[in-house]
DNA sequence: CACCATAATGGCACTGAGTGCAGAAAACTA
DNA sequence: TAGTTTTCTGCACTCAGTGCCATTATGGTG
């Protein structure tokens, strides 16, 4: 997140900051004073930059705790793509997963105070649904690929939501106790996704009004 | 939604208007103007109210096409609560899903017009991670008192995520197309939901790093 | 070096959502 | 009629987000 722009041996004024500072920058404050006791304008003076020019880093306040979320969509795009095709589907999203919410040990700071934010904070958490909507579609993406469907199938996109919350609750549980293991939590939502809700004797929901 | 509110033959100045009606109003509005473009000024003249009497009705504009969404959260928790002992635990939330997704004929297209809008528009697809949640909460202290476990344990909150995904993914696939059946859609989901992912000689999750 | 193209910053004015406050308006009660 | 209760309303204010245009910094070119 704090990582510093390539030197771009291009013309033209450089940028002031990045992207990575300002969020880090953004996030410290938020954590701080508190999300809504933070405007636009402290961070912005915090920073050294114009007001104007935070909203060219920025759509808006509530995207700063995401930093770069594309560049990582991206990566989680590359790794399902890179997975053998031989694997259940089911591994290959548990391996996404993972994948995904690991990170640097030197991180793990600054990402729980990130997603301290974002689960508790109302105006993070609205926001947040925009982030997600790209996460379910690389899913939606993987889940149809391996199906022969359409991302925008019912099925890809319902597993798409069902992988979503296995993540989200899982940083939930994993927020209310520093003790708690993330892997472990993942791996255990994954468990109750992969194996159903259904008990023996159960009547089939698909049969029924 | 269009309901008028009971007499109360107690004292003080009678409400000018209902939020149900104000809901309705403004999710004309929106409809046929479109969200971002339709302010609450324009909300608030056409109900003849002042901007000022708007936002002692709903907290945001956003909240407008949710109605009275806390009145149909108790009827949801009475349904549950409701519901025989001896039934699983799947069947009990299949049998959610479809109460709180069934309506009357006649609201059939104000009710389509909502859901279109709340998960077409930005804005109000943010704003309904909000009010998710108390539905996710719902479900969560079913599958708690089920389960012998507490609402925010990890799993009544895993499955109330789950479930939720079922709910929105069968919703989003009924607007794209007319002729598809919600009822259906919710089944299929829940079957989704209650079997599994995990295919026959899949590797258990639970036990994998 | 002077000049030019380019890319980013910065200032300004404007819209629109949401809020706090104080007072007016409509109901019922005695 | 006077008092009480509840809702409505107008006003002023903060803050997020945007469009427009000028300004600054950088590299390339004759």
């Amino acid at each position: 997140m704090a990582k510093t722009a390539k030197p771009s041996t291009r013309a033209g004024r450089r940028p002031s900051t990045t992207l990575g500072e300002l969020s880090d920058l953004g996030i410290e404050l938020f954590a701080s004073k508190g999300f809504e006791e933070t405007s636009v304008d402290d961070i912005a003076d915090a920073a050294g930059i114009a007001r104007r020019t935070f909203f060219r880093y920025f759509p808006s306040k509530n995207a700063v705790p995401w930093g770069d979320f594309d560049t990582q969509l991206a990566a989680l795009r590359t790794h399902l793509a890179g997975l053998p095709e031989d694997i259940e589907l089911a591994d290959g999203l548990r391996s996404a997963l993972l994948q995904f919410n690991t990170f640097p040990v030197e991180e793990a700071a600054v990402h729980r105070q990130r997603m301290s934010l974002i689960l508790g904070n109302p105006a993070l958490q609205s926001y947040s649904m925009l982030m997600y909507e790209g996460w379910r579609a690389v899913i939606a993406e993987y889940v149809a690929a391996r199906t022969g469907s359409e991302p925008t199938d019912h099925f890809p996109r319902t597993v798409g939501w069902m992988v979503l919350g296995v993540a989200i609750s899982a940083y939930e549980q994993w927020l209310t106790d520093e003790a708690l293991d993330l892997a472990q939590l993942l791996s255990e939502g994954t468990r109750t996704l992969f194996v159903g809700l259904r008990a023996p004797g159960s009547s089939d929901p698909a049969r029924l009004p």
